[in-house]
DNA sequence: CCTATTTGTTGGAACGTTCCAAAGATGTCA
DNA sequence: TGACATCTTTGGAACGTTCCAACAAATAGG
């Protein structure tokens, strides 16, 4: 087993040749005779080669073909899709990815890093931990390595990012609902404690006061982001002496729960009350009553993170570019809408 | 930004030492004197020292602390606890995770472990993709790199493997819809060409039997191992002369389209009729009716795995260990037997 | 026949680490 | 004082690759 692995040298004995040659077949020279190339890989495929791409790197001026790619909570299926469409488009690129989960934790995220710099990644994408600063991400810019930050921005850190468009997700949810004439519309989950928040909350707010309706503290109900907290929103709005007739949540999870906690007050989604969501996570088009969401394409958004990623790996260099993918709500069963139903399809 | 980095010869030189003084340091020997060592630390963090890993793992016997994590859809939620379990004992052993999704094709996971294998992992977990047979991991062990199968097993391969039991898990789920009265139990969803459904369908079958019960094809609704699946299976029951009252599902993602077909035909899970999910995914105690399903803990499974691994990169040598882990019925609302669950709904 | 040019091939140095054998200090004992 | 032991430090050789400069052989142009 251990017994030393087979080298370049050993292909080069073997097939009569010098290891400069065997480097040479090995990245696709033309400058190889053709003979000397089969017999090259014939060897090399006769011995069991197996190609040592730490060694590769070590030279002076080698790129490591290895992405890092570090997310708050991989359990959320939002996020698994993002590190899904990542990977697609890294792995046919000829790098491979580095995946880490952080937990939200941000200890967890240095750590993370540290890890991935020592092993010389030469690209990083990051969904930030909750509370990230620009200097947990600067001694990585600093080292000249390309670094997208994506759904979650980082104030002041000189990085490039992609988030999507909340502000307007949240405002045509609102618009549509007013368009189904509901009169007192709720926004559902979430804390204020976070950028994603605070731009979704602003586009729900501009958008109510826009539709002329009156505004107040009374339309917020806030939980934790996930199907539970979605429980809890519910019960803390149908106490109220006022209760909305429809509502707009911080994200799909918290939708999913809001349904959850209108069944079990005897009240039917899409019928008695509006809901929508945020995200499009599969499961949306699948639910019963299919929700009516903001549609985020989180596989489409790694996809472009990568791309955007790759682009600066080869440019060299990486001029922070912030991009904000446009949103698109798509208008399922959950809001009440959906009476002609036959083909709303999604790309 | 690309002029050369900081290494070991640059705070050797920088504090007056050799570099294999600072070498020392770097692997906290006890040899190096007290003041040498703070003073070699403090040069490297004024230097803004990042340790070369690459360069490391080429020394002969080096290990490289690198694991290799391959999943066949990291988009079903199973898979992606599955890793972040994996992740957190990896990651506190101190090594670092290379993950990868294979979206069940065969051809991407041999491209996986091939490049995975020339960046030098030690150990390798892996969740096949479909079909895929023991020559597929052949090479890698015979270089002498510990593998461990999980979720699905690989006839015939020398690797250890890390299973649930899936035969007594719906062998529980059986019997524990009988004493509750079934008389015409299902099984719903997936397709028989697993091993993984052999198992299960045959705990099913085996247990239907054991209870005195008629066990015929008709109880059998094959259909995609997904919601989408689920539904369709329940369409696929409904019109039968004989439809079964209770179903044993595939998986949680089937029970969940099984409740949805439910609904859309009128009926409420749970209390017209019984179901029982298999994997206990996050969201099966937060749906209504919260599921009652076999628990899996997939991310205790990854544990498992991870633990496995480590232990074989640690003893040096992989004695393949075939292990499968028990399973729990946790018994919810789905099944119909919450009758004293306090905030239970019967109208 | 001599010089260029093209086509293949090649040794050796370099990359950043670890590890070994050895060597300087310093102290201890007889 | 000499012989040892202990503590700390140190050059240099590896590890498996890439790349450069050089070279051999064959072809072409004058």
């Amino acid at each position: 087993m251990s017994k030393g692995r087979v080298t370049v040298v050993d292909i080069a004995k073997a097939a009569g040749v010098s290891k400069s040659t065997v480097s040479l077949v090995l990245q696709g020279s033309p400058l190889v005779n053709e003979g000397t190339r089969t017999k090259v890989n014939a060897t090399m495929r006769e011995l069991g080669y197996v190609y040592n791409r730490g060694a590769a790197n070590l030279r002076a001026n080698a790129k490591s073909k290895i992405i890092g790619v570090v997310v708050n909570d991989l359990t959320n299926t939002f996020f698994a899709e993002l590190a899904v469409g990542v990977d697609m488009v890294v792995q046919s690129a000829g790098f491979v990815q580095f995946l880490s989960n952080t937990s939200e934790s941000i200890d967890r995220q240095r750590e993370v890093i540290a890890s991935m710099r020592e092993h010389g990644i030469s690209g990083l994408i990051v969904s930030p931990a909750r509370a990230t600063e620009a200097v947990d991400l600067k001694p990585v810019v600093a080292a000249g390595i390309p670094v997208v930050v994506v759904v979650r921005n980082v104030p002041g850190a000189k990085v490039s990012s992609i988030v999507s468009d909340n502000y307007a997700g949240t405002h045509a949810a609102v618009e549509h609902l007013v368009s189904l004439g509901h009169q007192r519309i709720g926004f559902f989950g979430g804390f204020p404690d976070t950028a994603v928040f605070e731009e979704r909350f602003n586009g729900f707010r501009d958008a109510i006061v826009a539709a002329g309706q009156p505004f107040g503290e009374d339309l917020i109900f806030s939980s934790a982001p996930s199907r539970a907290g979605g429980v809890d929103a519910v019960a803390l709005a149908m106490q109220g002496i006022n209760p909305p007739t429809a509502a707009v949540c911080f994200n799909d999870a918290v939708a999913f729960g809001v349904c959850d906690g209108l069944r079990a007050r005897g009240r039917e989604p899409g019928r008695d009350f509006g809901v929508v969501g945020f995200d499009d996570v599969i499961e949306a088009k699948t639910a019963v009553p299919a929700l009516t969401t903001v549609s985020v394409d989180p596989q489409g958004m790694g996809r472009r993170a990568a791309q955007l990623l790759l682009k600066q790996i080869n440019a060299g260099k990486a001029d922070a570019e912030a991009i904000t993918t446009s949103v698109r709500l798509v208008v399922r069963e959950s809001c009440g809408a959906g009476q002609n139903k036959p083909g709303r399809k999604t790309a």
